[in-house]
DNA sequence: CGCGGTATGGGGTCCACCACCCATATGCGG
DNA sequence: CCGCATATGGGTGGTGGACCCCATACCGCG
């Protein structure tokens, strides 16, 4: 039953945000379009990853800060998968840090929610044929010096913090304690607080309220 | 140019969001409705208080988070109008305070971005006829006593915090000590922790990386 | 005038936080 | 292979946070 000009399927799309509202109106945007099609939707990041074991998509559009496992996390594990999709960061922030995070665990685009509509849609086309989409509100000469350096294969340092160390912070900002984080991380109590001095002393910080701040700035955690 | 089934003109609505792409999806969604239909959009509370001057609007849908003015400092200044329309809060936290701000400020009702879509719609239909409409999710006993006072026409303190309280939560928030406060504030140590044992006691909260998050919600520091 | 709320200050207790010290295992890159 | 970073776990001790008790003083309201 197809019609006699061909048209091509439509890419799949995996949609992660978790506000049901934002994820309905980000999708009648997608369908709209003839070449895009979201095909399963995600409320947090591992949701997102759990329903990549059953479903194959061409592209995975994640919203930073979510619930239980945030956008970045799930960027991480799906980057991790033998044939990894595409993956198009949607971020309330334009924060650099989280910009370059992004990057550095594979995904093909940044974007923000404060685009309109089309740049959404042209992002999702760059990011399904493989090249780097950044918002021109992010596009800043450090975010060219970063993709001039990954051009010539260099290694970039902008590491920050390591995986365990941005799950502990998370759970600090979130107002657990060290028992806690402990007890859902399954570790001893004072490996969390060895991961905590760790994470005050490479942001240069003194306490718990300002790891909180932080992590709100980074866009890690909502407010 | 009627058609022969009388419809009646929809409900024009003024849409407040910072994010255009949460715009352009909850566009979609009220447009899609016979009987409502975005007439205007803001990006910030300003913007759309300033709108109001030349438009007239049955219906207000307010983001709580936006930058310049939040949608609650918006609220307030249209409940000084004249006849002011009808307004309807969306929210991306259930966090009560919010929630009690909101109505105190007038609002016809509450939603969080974590609804369907149908639910928006309920909710902006409730609101039009002048009914309190509250998702599910933020009923709780405290809400259901406070809608009970106000049917009763009782005068509801919530005020929230003393002046007094307020100048040491934003301290505290900034990360400073009970000892740094104390100092900033020419009072005793101990009086500090008086304070914030109060300031805890009132929020229903337990220690100062929830005071942190809350200060930024309400607008009392930067993040 | 008493009563409640606010602001002030002090006492003590318990525990979480935070800062040092230490160790072991793993994996990666020069 | 050797060092370095990461992740894990432990010990010790100081400080501040959180929660009780107590009191005094002021101010407004019924």
């Amino acid at each position: 039953m197809t019609t006699s000009t061909s048209t091509p399927a439509p890419a799949s799309i995996l949609l992660a945000d978790d506000h049901a509202l934002v994820r309905r109106g980000v999708r009648l945007i997608l369908d709209a379009e003839p070449d895009l099609g979201v095909v399963a939707e995600a409320g947090d990041g591992a949701e997102a990853v759990a329903a990549l074991r059953t479903t194959e998509v061409d592209l995975v559009v994640l919203d930073i800060a979510m619930p239980r496992m945030t956008g970045l996390q799930a960027a991480r594990e799906i980057a991790r998968r033998r044939e990894p999709p595409k993956v198009l960061m949607l971020s309330m922030h334009d924060n650099e840090q989280y910009f370059f995070e992004s990057l550095k665990l594979g995904a093909s685009g940044y974007v923000l929610k404060s685009v309109a509509d089309e740049d959404l849609v042209a992002a999702c086309r760059a990011a399904l044929r493989g090249e780097a989409f950044v918002y021109p509100g992010v596009m800043s000469a450090l975010v060219r010096d970063y993709l001039d350096r990954l051009r010539r294969g260099e290694t970039v340092p902008t590491t920050v913090l390591t995986e365990r160390e941005d799950q502990v912070l998370k759970l600090i900002a979130e107002g657990a304690t060290s028992k806690e984080i402990a007890a859902a991380l399954t570790i001893s109590v004072k490996t969390v607080e060895k991961h905590r001095a760790s994470i005050l002393a490479r942001l240069g910080m003194r306490d718990r309220t300002q790891l909180t701040r932080y992590a709100i700035r980074a866009g890690l955690i909502e407010p």
